[in-house]
RNA sequence: CGGGGCGUGGCGCAGCCUGGUAGCGCACACGCUUGGGGUGCGUGUGGUCGCCGGUUCAAAUCCGGCCGCCCCGACCA
């Protein structure tokens, strides 16, 4: 974070310098401390520079922390809460669907990632090894899990024999490690918290099945909860999950043109189950190995919440996952118009709380209102509530939504009734951050035909977009793609009709469009 | 691992060239003031200047070595 939030401060130190650059030579110094001055009260603009922006607004909103290891994250309790929360709603989501919650453990014996060719192929470079425990060598490493499959699956194998055993249908939130080499915050962290679902099933079409269901739980709660907009489909053969048959997966698109992939869900045939020996008699008393599933999403979601929201004042939090939804800032000008302003508040807060709205009062004192103001929009509470001696005096409150700023987003509301009002603004304000944001999604995605301008695209300004085209499929033009791009498949949509066109590379017959973009 | 840069209160930086009392802004604490969009003033807390060694009467500053971090690249299920 050092070097990261110094080139913020450096960028935001060159602006001051351009802003002064047109006064008298004399005072240039002096205009430059105080163009700096107010500069440190804002956020890096997210236009200016995504990156320092990103990295500003987690450490400012109290979101997260750097820990001593590289690549670690310490959560904060507001960074937590969101986590909380949006875990929360996901785990009722897939109870329902049928799985059941388990814990299995940390440490993986070694030799377990070595039994499914392509698993071990793809993980062994970013899996952290333990090679002494009680003060001597371990006579077989351990690795710290980077995922659960092997573990899991050796368990799948004593606990199925029957095709009465199945489905077997098995989540477990845990945390894992993959050690990257390159990490961001939320983004892509060294350890990180997330829920893995493993899935075993009779037939290949019921597996087939359960990766699509699960696709979809995860689209609309990224969409309805998170209220962040997404493209879905499968992954290309480069891009599928080691081990996988198939691989399926929700993605969207940052402020700064760049794509995310914010959950997968793999068919993985039955790999695992003759690595793992899983077996099952069936129906006709024959031996069979069963077809599986495994999906996840992580506290990467975080950071979708943040990128996809965020604005040039700082974080915007979605009502369903907010750690406060409402904050009263309570006003007043004389000493006596304190107390009646405060109880105002308070019956306020006590009505709200009762409605089940996560409401603070901020009655600190020795701040200003405004000060307050830009500190919770700044930490994105979705709903703002001013109390003045006017506003008690009518019987009033002005609420402020953060969806949109300044004087358009405040409107006056009646004490009485404050609750019913704060809950269909909070509604509100949840859909209209889910339109704002597919709407700058979809201005930011485009169709090419001309591989000329889609490179072009891609190698511009602002992370490229998301470039939807027709793709012949072939790990060709696809590697064509990356590495004169940088630019991966990111999706293939399902179901499309058929109409076929031309590759946008090498233009021989297509039959299927892709969404490419460069990704994090 | 290759190229570039940086290590000075919690954060951001100046001071180093030309050795001699460690400084500024923010944050923090207290007081007054202010309060419908980042109030203002005052007082104060906090630093063995990354580490080790050398030169010197004297080292943040000069010299040597080491360590750490960041950026670009390689890599990224």
């Amino acid at each position: 974070m050092k070097g990261k939030a110094g080139g913020a401060r450096r960028a935001r130190s060159g602006r001051a310098d351009a802003l002064a650059g047109g006064a008298v030579y004399s005072s240039r110094l002096e205009n430059h401390r105080m163009a700096d001055k107010q500069d440190e009260k804002k956020v890096t603009a997210r236009s200016v520079d995504f990156a320092a922006w990103y990295n500003e607004i987690i450490a400012r909103a109290e979101l997260a922390d750097h820990s001593p290891v590289r690549g670690c994250i310490v959560f904060r309790p507001d960074g937590f809460a969101i986590w909380e929360a949006l875990r929360d709603e996901l785990d009722r989501r897939i109870k329902k669907t049928g799985a059941r919650n388990a814990y299995f453990p940390l440490f993986i014996p070694q030799s377990f990632l070595h039994k499914e060719a392509q698993h071990v192929e793809g993980f062994a470079p970013e899996v952290a090894v333990v090679t002494h425990g009680g003060g001597k060598e371990l006579e077989e490493p351990l690795i710290v899990r980077p995922t659960s499959e092997t573990i899991i699956n050796y368990m799948f194998a004593q606990w199925i024999h029957s095709h009465r055993d199945l489905p077997l249908m098995i989540n477990q939130w845990c945390n894992v490690v993959r050690w990257e080499m390159r990490t961001r915050p939320f983004l892509r962290t060294t350890e990180f918290l997330w829920q893995e679902g493993h899935t075993a099933h009779a037939t290949k079409a019921e597996a087939e099945r359960e990766a699509l269901t699960m696709l979809e739980v995860y689209r609309a709660f990224v969409e309805d909860y998170l209220a962040v907009p997404l493209v879905t489909g499968r992954k290309s053969a480069a891009e599928r999950f080691p081990g996988a048959e198939e691989t399926y997966s929700i993605e969207s698109l940052m402020g700064d043109g760049r794509a995310l992939q914010c959950g997968t869900s793999h068919y993985l045939g039955d790999n695992f189950a003759r690595a793992f020996e899983i077996r099952f008699l069936d129906t006709q008393n024959q031996l069979q190995h069963p077809h599986q599933t495994s999906w996840g999403v992580s506290t990467r979601l975080l950071g979708a919440i943040i990128m996809s929201h965020g604005d040039d004042q700082g974080l915007r939090l979605p009502p369903a996952v907010a750690p406060l939804q409402a904050v009263i800032v309570p006003i007043w000008r004389k000493a006596e118009e304190g107390e009646p302003v405060l109880a105002a508040a308070r019956a306020a807060r006590d009505t709200l709380e009762g409605a089940g709205v996560r409401v603070r009062l901020d009655d600190r004192e020795g701040l200003t209102p405004g000060f307050k103001f830009n500190d919770w929009e700044m930490r994105g509470v979705p709903v703002r509530i001013e109390i003045g001696p006017r506003d008690v005096a009518a019987r009033n409150a002005v609420l402020a939504r953060r969806d949109r700023l300044g004087r358009e987003g405040k409107a006056t509301a009646s004490l009485d009734g404050l609750a019913a009002h704060v809950s269909a603004l909070l509604d509100d304000v949840q859909q209209s951050f889910y339109t704002q944001a597919r709407d700058a999604m979809r201005a930011n995605t485009r169709q090419f035909d001309d591989y000329a301008k889609f490179r072009a695209q891609m190698e511009g300004e602002g992370g490229g977009g998301m470039a939807d085209v027709y793709w012949c499929g072939s790990a060709a033009c696809e590697t064509r793609i990356r590495e004169e791009t940088r630019a991966t498949c990111r999706a293939i949509p399902l179901g499309q009709s058929g109409a076929a066109g031309r590759c946008l590379v090498c233009g021989e017959a297509a039959q299927e469009r892709a969404f490419f973009a460069k990704a994090y």
